[in-house]
DNA sequence: CTCTCCGAC
DNA sequence: GGGTCGGAGAG
């Protein structure tokens, strides 16, 4: 301001360097002009089913979990349709609703999952089932992706359509209906083509010289929804780099928005800020179906009217003894205490992770998807069960879904496998068992029931199993495949098709295959043959030639050769019309996978609190209080990883 | 490994 | 508030 207002072209400079700028490139979680993205499905389960029975927006909608609510759509909500209230109730409140229960298992169905009309009144022989939810997840996913990869290629006037792989931005998925996403080398990229001025400076030695000023002085924020500014800002001064990259993810985020409204119907509400955590609190402010953003400068106004317990990980045991040391639960408030007075109550590393938190400071990373580390099937039982022969009926749906899944996530293609099966086991008390699953073996649906059955017959004999209340089975500890054969990648086998694959070939796998070292090849070549058998694929040379495989093995299925077929563009490998859709899923599943191969090694941990002093705080459920702890909305859902 | 706890949706 | 997850620490 000092500077004499010359007329001619300003000295006045950036408040930030040539080396922040840089940091965008390589997505530095440091430099202030970080962007990040939080987009979030609004009332996801409802609209899946929405998508799913072709109700319109204006309908009125519950998802039912027998007699609960799980997800109420927008249309429902000015009813007073809550979760919280009954299903008579919600009848009541609207007459007009559509209530569709949640797809389920049932006994003896093995793992196919339906929709049934008759479900709450079967909650003792069905579970519920949340594929249908995890599909639209990954289709959702691979829309954004790439609506991120077609970004800025759209326009150029290059109209041959190059995949262009590079720049894709680090996508995390956060849960299943919600994604984080680094901007920050789209917007370096972007920022580079709309404002040339700044390459200048890219290349010498001078990066800690300061930008240039931005030429414009009004930014035009289209339908975005502005938080204000800090006390000491205005709206009159003019914006710096970090309000024009926010511009620029903001628009990124608009046509990803747009690509998943416009291609498979569902809307989405989204937060930018410089981290995580402002663009997810941030993507809640805004709902249904609209964008918020959080510009730097209103960073400040926008934390202080929080509670810090709606904070990323101080929703919790943590955010209670917060409230309860300091005697506030507002981030305004909590300002005001010192780090050192923090450090009286928190362990250090705690002490100065909150200290910048409520500061807006976060740095933890958008991590590219990481691998799914375990998987969980689970049936409460309402009454408790009260024998063996019972509980190996759930046992049965249990390895039923969880084989389903692992199908989904490569086992097959002997990417990724479980090593451990673990079955948990409540009666008054919950008791858990697991066992290494055998390796050299294929796992397959019958394998993982046999280990369960063996699992919960320990239980048993340890006494007090029943009644039960509650029993889960889950498989964890995963490894990577020896096997990366492009060839066999380049198939899709899952389901019932490949429950029926693994039972063909399974006495042969198994019996054949000593305890020893496990053929890796051999096993390899097996699932190979499985496949194309099943496809009846006529010729896939890469694998025929490694495995020397005489082709009157190919095709030995007829019934699936008259079947249309599609060529897959990626692969070149032809599948059933019919699975060409789920084979599409399984390239996203598999892209997802290498991006997490090659991003796995260069990503950090967060910063999270250390664990809080467990004697501190009262066991079991007592440290919360009534439920009133008020998350605002957002009501489903679940899941994750895939 | 087993058990327990946390946090999220 | 419960069902359904994923993750991690203590011993």
């Amino acid at each position: 301001m000092s500077e004499p207002t010359d007329s001619s072209d300003p000295v006045k400079t950036s408040r930030f360097t040539y080396r922040q700028l840089q940091g965008l490139r390589h997505g530095s979680t440091a430099t202030p002009l970080r962007v990040v993205a939080h987009i979030d499905l609004d009332a996801f389960y409802a609209q899946c089913e929405m998508v799913r029975l072709g109700t319109s927006r204006e309908t009125p909608l519950a998802v039912r979990q027998w007699d609960s609510l799980i997800a109420i759509n927008y249309a429902a909500r000015p009813f007073g349709i809550t979760r919280l209230i009954s299903v008579a109730e919600a009848r009541k409140l609207c007459p007009g609703l559509v209530l569709q229960h949640v797809a389920t298992f049932r006994e003896g169905e093995g793992g196919r999952w339906a929709y049934r009309d008759d479900s709450f009144r079967n909650i003792s022989t069905e579970k519920v089932s949340l594929d249908p939810y995890r599909a639209q997840s990954r289709k959702i996913l691979q829309t954004m992706k790439e609506a991120l990869a077609t970004w800025g290629v759209d326009n150029t006037g290059d109209e041959t359509q190059r995949p262009k792989q590079e720049a894709a931005a680090g996508l995390e998925k956060a849960s299943i209906d919600e994604v984080f996403i680094d901007l920050s080398p789209l917007v370096y990229k972007t920022l580079l083509q709309r404002y040339p001025e700044l390459q200048s400076g890219t290349q010498d030695e001078n990066r800690d010289a300061d930008l240039p000023i931005p030429p414009t002085t009004a930014l035009q924020w289209d339908t975005d929804c502005l938080v204000d500014l800090d006390k000491h800002e205005a709206e009159e001064d003019d914006p710096d780099w970090d309000d024009v990259a926010m511009l620029i993810g903001s628009e990124i985020v608009r046509s990803v928005r747009n690509a998943v409204w416009d291609k498979l119907s569902y809307t989405c509400s989204a937060g930018l800020g410089r981290n995580k955590m402002i663009a997810k609190l941030g993507s809640a402010c805004n709902k249904p179906n609209l964008q918020t953003v959080v510009r730097n400068r209103a960073v400040q106004n926008f934390l202080g009217g929080y509670k810090f317990t709606q904070i990323r990980m101080l929703g919790g045991k943590l955010g209670d003894q917060i409230t309860s040391s300091f005697g506030t639960e507002k981030v305004s408030e909590l300002l005001n205490v010192p780090l050192e007075q923090l450090r009286t109550k928190l362990d250090d590393h705690t002490a100065s992770w909150l200290y910048g938190i409520i500061r807006g400071d976060d740095r933890s990373e958008v991590n590219p998807r990481t691998q799914i580390k375990s998987m969980l099937s689970a049936k409460s039982f309402r009454p408790s069960i009260n024998s063996l022969d019972q509980a190996d009926k759930w046992l049965h749906i249990f390895a039923a879904d969880i084989y389903g899944r692992l199908v989904e996530d490569g086992v097959l293609e002997n990417r990724r496998r479980p090593r451990v099966i673990t079955l948990h086991h409540r009666t008054t008390q919950f008791r858990s068992r697991q066992i290494p699953i055998p390796k050299s073996t294929t796992i397959d649906e019958a394998m993982l029931f046999d280990l369960a059955k063996t699992l919960l017959r320990q239980i048993v004999a340890d006494g007090q199993a029943w009644p039960c209340s509650n029993l889960s089975l889950s498989v964890s500890s995963f490894e990577e495949g020896v096997s990366n054969n492009r060839a066999i990648e380049g198939f899709l086998v899952r389901g019932d098709q490949a429950k029926a694959l693994s039972h063909v070939a399974r006495p042969r796998a198994t019996d054949n295959i000593t305890n020893e070292q496990p053929p890796a090849e051999k096993k390899r070549r097996l699932d190979g043959n499985k496949i194309r058998q099943f496809f009846g694929n006529p010729s896939d040379d890469a694998v025929g030639e490694a495995q020397g495989t005489p082709q009157s093995h190919i095709g030995t299925i007829s019934e699936e050769v008259d079947i249309p077929q599609y060529t897959c563009p990626r692969c070149s490998t032809s599948v059933s019309e019919y699975e060409k859709e789920e084979h599409d899923d399984w390239h996203f599943a598999k892209d997802l996978a290498q991006q997490d191969r090659e991003q796995s090694r260069s990503s950090q941990p967060v910063p999270p609190p250390k664990t809080n002093p467990r004697g501190a705080t009262p066991r079991g459920r007592g440290g919360r209080g009534g439920g009133s702890r008020g998350k605002p909305e957002k009501g489903q859902m679940r899941l994750a990883f895939q």
